[in-house]
DNA sequence: TTGTTCCAGCTTTTT
DNA sequence: GCTGGAACAA
């Protein structure tokens, strides 16, 4: 069988990597060096050529896009279904080996996922009815000590506090966590993880199974694994050392959710058969682009070491625009981006990227004005919507009683007049009595320990609940969350509400409904599970991918750290300033420090023919005006590779307000100047007034600039 | 129960 | 400077 088409477009790498034998083997892959390709191609040269069976398949992704893509093109390269293998992400994946066998994990059957939301939740619940006071003990901190923890491994009893007040609470609150979670039958992601470790780990015939059954274990974005997550994939594969991982040290910006670029220096010494192959060509950037992410990340220290080299032309040079506000910025880079689509180009080949989702606002205000379609990535997405998790909630009640957090969230939603008294009332008899808060009201229901009023509005919910129960018994996934719709009030409580947002609400709860329709979990033979815990699971699991198809034509506005894994014809990366980027949280700390300069490596090399790079001297941040310096990250790109842009012609019309005159202060236009920090200048424009007068100098050594007349520090040379 | 007001907090984000 | 949550009054 000629199976040429699985190798003939690849490198001598590339190719390498792809038909290397079943071994532990470390693919250390540049940005856009084909590293989907090689472990698409990897995966179809093991099943095409070497006979392995797609059962025997397991690939790990990262995000649920990545897993999907995966599939796709293993799928298009094979020409036959990929059912039979296990491509997903780890949490995915974790959540699957959990359903398959919960009570070996010792999980009710009906176990559900929890998204951080609900962790958090859950966590302000658990301080409240323990009495502490949350200013002391943030839930957003206790939240972070979990996750953590979880992240390593290691569960409360582990942990040892050694006199440290701090510490002790915190197992304490772990510990109180850990019940609750256990006893209303929830996860939350971290516990994914830990969860299925703990159980491969301990129960050895389910190992040897798993073991047996992956003959090939492919890792994706390795450099971003976590401890918990390193160590499943240790037991998966030890002693046959199949594990065949891609990754890229210089692009790990996750360290601070867990993420051990370690564990590449793990699997060496694990694996110490293992063999290296770094995929270097890169198919993606022109020469200055990358000339510019080489040199930057030189100055990192913690690297295996990489350059990145293309036969592509040098191509434009960079673009560097020194902006007089966020607004200029903004004004700046919409101009450049229309001068981009009058050439003919498309707006879905621009992106914008930005460090905070907080910057993102100024380019909206003018790509709107300018009427230019965007997208902003980021944000609520579908399954976090407060009138869909309502809906789920009321599904996960019917499915799992037991469920606290739910019965929260739904108990008074829409309002039945169940009060913060009635509330309390059944939360410390639950406490008290260690049931759940269903339980309990079943309980005071049959006491007749309410008043009327209360005790109605409890029967009134109670009611809801069972209908739901016996009438949904018959009914398929989609009637199922059509009825809760119904039943629940929750369809007549935004019928209620302000006209668009309220039908908004209303539209969204269809379109839970048609998800459920279209619901299709993978399915093996062997599993028969039931299809309202997996949709159910499936909504906390894959919360983003509802988002509609980007096939529209618009500018995408993301954060760095989602752009990663992409690239555009035409990147605009934006705010570079110290303080901002990089982050004022990560400026004293060097591990901080590089990762950001990852973050910035990421950025550049999202760009195939155009970066242009933008800082302003001023900026408005939390209410208050401040004056960053320029990034360090500009100083550590060649300059040979940039070209400062200038176009205060055009810019001038955004301050039309502002007064711009000849004299200011006993300053003018033409006179030179003397400045403590930037040297010998000739003042070129002057505007504003009161405080807000500026002045723009053209310095000899460090080009132009706008000072705030009220700090800057020169004096006129007569 | 709802609407108002005040106050803290404020990278990055997937699962 | 904006937002979300909590505390308070009507």
């Amino acid at each position: 069988m000629d199976v040429s088409f699985l190798i003939n477009n690849l490198n001598d790498a590339q190719r390498l990597a792809v038909t290397a034998p079943s071994k532990a083997m470390l693919i250390l892959a540049g940005a856009g060096s084909g590293k989907t390709r090689v472990l698409v191609h990897r995966i179809a040269w093991k099943i095409q050529v070497e006979g392995v069976s797609p059962h025997s398949i397991l690939a790990v992704t990262f995000t649920n896009k990545a897993a999907l893509e995966m599939r796709d093109r293993v799928e298009k390269l094979l020409k036959f279904p990929t059912q039979a293998m296990w491509i997903g992400t780890f949490h995915g994946l974790a959540h699957r080996i959990l359903r398959r066998h919960a009570s070996e994990a010792q999980l009710p059957t009906t176990f559900q996922v929890m998204d951080s939301d609900d962790q958090l939740r859950v966590i302000k619940r658990l301080l409240k009815s323990m009495r502490i006071d949350d200013k002391k003990w943030p839930p957003k901190q206790i939240q972070w000590f979990v996750n953590g923890q979880k992240d390593e491994g290691l569960r409360a009893k582990h942990l040892s506090h050694n006199g440290d007040f701090f510490l002790e609470q915190m197992i304490k609150l772990y510990h109180a966590y850990e019940t609750i979670c256990n006893q209303s039958g929830l996860v939350d992601f971290a516990e994914l993880l830990l969860r299925a470790h703990e159980l491969l780990r301990d129960t050895p015939e389910l190992l040897a199974f798993y073991r047996q059954r992956f003959r090939e274990v492919h890792v994706d974005e390795f450099q971003d694994t976590n401890k918990v997550q390193y160590a499943w994939l240790r037991l998966l594969t030890e002693g046959k050392d199949n594990l065949f991982i891609v990754g890229d040290d210089d692009q790990s910006i996750y360290g601070w959710r867990g993420a051990q670029i370690a564990n590449i220096f793990n699997f060496q010494q694990d694996y110490p058969n293992y063999e290296l192959i770094r995929l270097e060509q890169n198919y993606r950037s022109t020469a200055y682009i990358l000339q510019a992410a080489n040199q930057l990340i030189t100055h990192n220290n913690n690297r295996m070491g990489k350059q990145l080299w293309t036969d592509s032309d040098n191509g434009e040079l960079i673009s560097l625009y020194s902006a007089f506000n966020e607004q200029d910025e903004a004004y700046f880079v919409v101009d450049q981006i229309q001068q981009w689509l009058e050439a003919g180009n498309l707006k879905k080949e621009v992106a914008i990227l930005y460090r905070s989702n907080a910057q993102s606002r100024q380019f909206e205000e003018r790509l709107m004005i300018e009427a230019i379609p965007y997208r902003v990535y980021g944000g609520l997405r579908f399954f976090e919507r407060a009138e869909i998790k309502n809906a789920l909630a009321y599904l996960r009640l019917l499915s799992n009683r037991n469920d606290d957090p739910s019965f929260e969230r739904i108990i008074n939603t829409p309002t039945r007049g169940i009060g913060q008294r009635t509330l309390d009332s059944l939360r410390d008899f639950a406490k008290y009595e260690q049931i759940s808060l269903w339980q309990a009201t079943e309980r005071r229901i049959n006491d007749n320990f309410f008043s009327a009023r209360a005790g109605n509005a409890l029967k009134k919910f109670q009611k809801i609940m069972q209908d739901l129960e016996t009438e949904s018994h018959s009914l398929v996934l989609y009637e199922k969350v059509k009825l809760v719709g119904e039943k629940s009030g929750l369809i007549d409580f935004y019928k209620k509400e302000k006209e668009d947002r309220g039908e908004a609400r209303i539209e969204n709860l269809e379109e839970l409904i048609n998800a459920a329709r279209a619901f299709d979990y993978p399915c093996e033979d062997d599993e028969t599970l039931n299809d309202l815990d997996m949709f159910l699971a499936h909504a906390t699991l894959e919360a983003g991918e509802m988002q509609g198809a980007d096939a529209d034509d618009c500018v995408q506005l993301m954060t760095l750290h989602s752009a990663k894994g992409l690239e555009f014809k035409h990147v605009f990366m934006v705010g570079l300033e110290e303080g901002l980027f990089p982050s004022g949280r990560s400026i004293e700390d060097v591990a901080r420090l590089e990762e950001e300069r990852r973050l910035c490596y990421v950025g550049i090399t999202r760009a195939m023919q155009k970066l242009c790079i933008s800082y302003a001297e001023s900026r408005r941040l939390y209410g208050k005006e401040s004056y960053p310096s320029p990034s360090r990250f500009l100083r550590e790109i060649p300059k040979d590779c940039v070209q400062e842009i200038r176009v205060r012609a055009k810019v001038t019309k955004t301050f039309k307000t502002i007064k711009v005159t000849e004299s200011l202060g006993g300053h003018r236009v033409g006179d030179k100047i003397s400045h403590a920090k930037f040297g010998l200048g000739t003042i070129l424009q002057l505007e504003g007034e009161g405080t807000q007068e500026k002045v723009q100098i053209n310095f000899r050594e460090s080009g132009l600039k706008w000072l705030m007349l009220a700090y800057a520090k020169f004096e006129r040379l007569s």
